[in-house]
DNA sequence: CGAATGACAGATATTGAAATCTGTCATCGG
DNA sequence: CCGATGACAGATTTCAATATCTGTCATTCG
């Protein structure tokens, strides 16, 4: 293949991407993401500790993807209370669409959340964050009602409250006809319950 | 063993609920019941037509029990807003307890959830039934606001902001440690909707 | 006569031997 | 000198033969 080109962590990092792909979770391989680079698997483990690793950096990279994403509404310049709506719609949006236009590339990251449980971690931090973000500007501009703890607890608790709208757990749900009625109607309790 | 009583639909449930306890879903087979019961497997078929109908009336009977269990709060005479809080508190203590206290359990639960979901759907009507008429109530003793649309969507809606607190795919997560603090956090944000 | 049995065919699950994979490392080549 | 290689040991997966299970039904038993 490219073999001109040298061998970084980002290339193995696509490479990889590619392989969970076309063969899922269960089948990819090292020695396949070795292939597709044209390397021998050797030179992969120079870039990453172990196959776990490999996985690992895989998961937070599509992850990340997803807060680049919400980033547009949660750094808004419009009313709180519509950048809220807008950053719950958008993420559940962009989940669904991945849930319904390749089911199985949504198993395969299932699979992979479940492996890395801390780094999941960590991304809904960096969500809830970007609520507390949007919850704080609409105190400041007298929409929402000031928390009676900090912004973040408030913000896990909407966080939590939507958790059927994103969490890949609830994907088979998300093709039921009755699913958008079902958003709108948790997202407007939400709403109600932040209004000053 | 009781050979000398009458083999009963009831008696055959009871042996295979046994069976699953001990041997897990996938390898709890109708063979297993039968010898349980100390009759032939052809007798067990009497009963039930299939394997399945016979594992989908075990799952009724589990999910019958969570309902009583909820019934005293869902027709209690106290304020709506307490029993709100009791019935989703009560809720997720039951789902809670069963999954701490016997994880394998709450594993095979779980398979059987999965294998049943109308028997699941039918469930759920159930206990959103319970939450709306808390909120009917709540709204005649003038403690909640008129819902927009029936208080059965409203009810949907509370269920399903609930979700990550009763749905056993969350089991994993009802061990960490501020568990309870996120609980707390989603009902009252859910009360705060709710108040008039 | 109606409930229970057990032999049976086709479907599903188990098992263990063979193949593949992971992770290491001494060696190679630019 | 430094990144890449490929042989290797132990762990994991695959595959096909074997065993068990599901669901039916002709027959037995009380």
């Amino acid at each position: 293949m490219a073999a001109t080109e040298t061998l970084t962590a980002e290339r193995i990092l696509e490479a990889t991407e590619e392989v969970l792909r076309r063969y899922g979770p269960a089948k990819a391989t090292v020695v396949d993401v070795a292939r597709v680079l044209g390397v021998s698997h050797g030179s992969v483990y120079r870039h990453f500790r172990t196959k776990a690793a490999l996985r690992e950096a895989v998961t937070e990279r599509w992850l990340e993807r997803t807060i680049v994403a919400l980033r547009p509404y949660a750094e808004g310049r419009e009313p709180a209370d519509e950048r809220l709506t807008g950053w719950l719609t958008a993420l559940f949006a962009l989940k669904r669409r991945k849930a319904g236009g390749d089911p199985e590339l949504m198993a395969t990251f299932q699979v992979l959340i479940g492996e890395n449980s801390a780094v999941v971690d960590r991304h809904e931090d960096h969500l809830v964050e970007q609520i507390a973000r949007i919850l704080a500007d609409g105190r400041d501009e007298g929409l929402f009602a000031a928390p009676e703890r900090d912004a973040t607890a408030t913000a896990r608790a909407v966080f939590d409250a939507t958790d059927r709208f994103h969490n890949p757990a609830h994907a088979a749900d998300w093709s039921a006809p009755d699913i958008e009625v079902a958003f709108t109607a948790v997202v407007s309790l939400v709403q109600r319950a932040l209004r000053a």
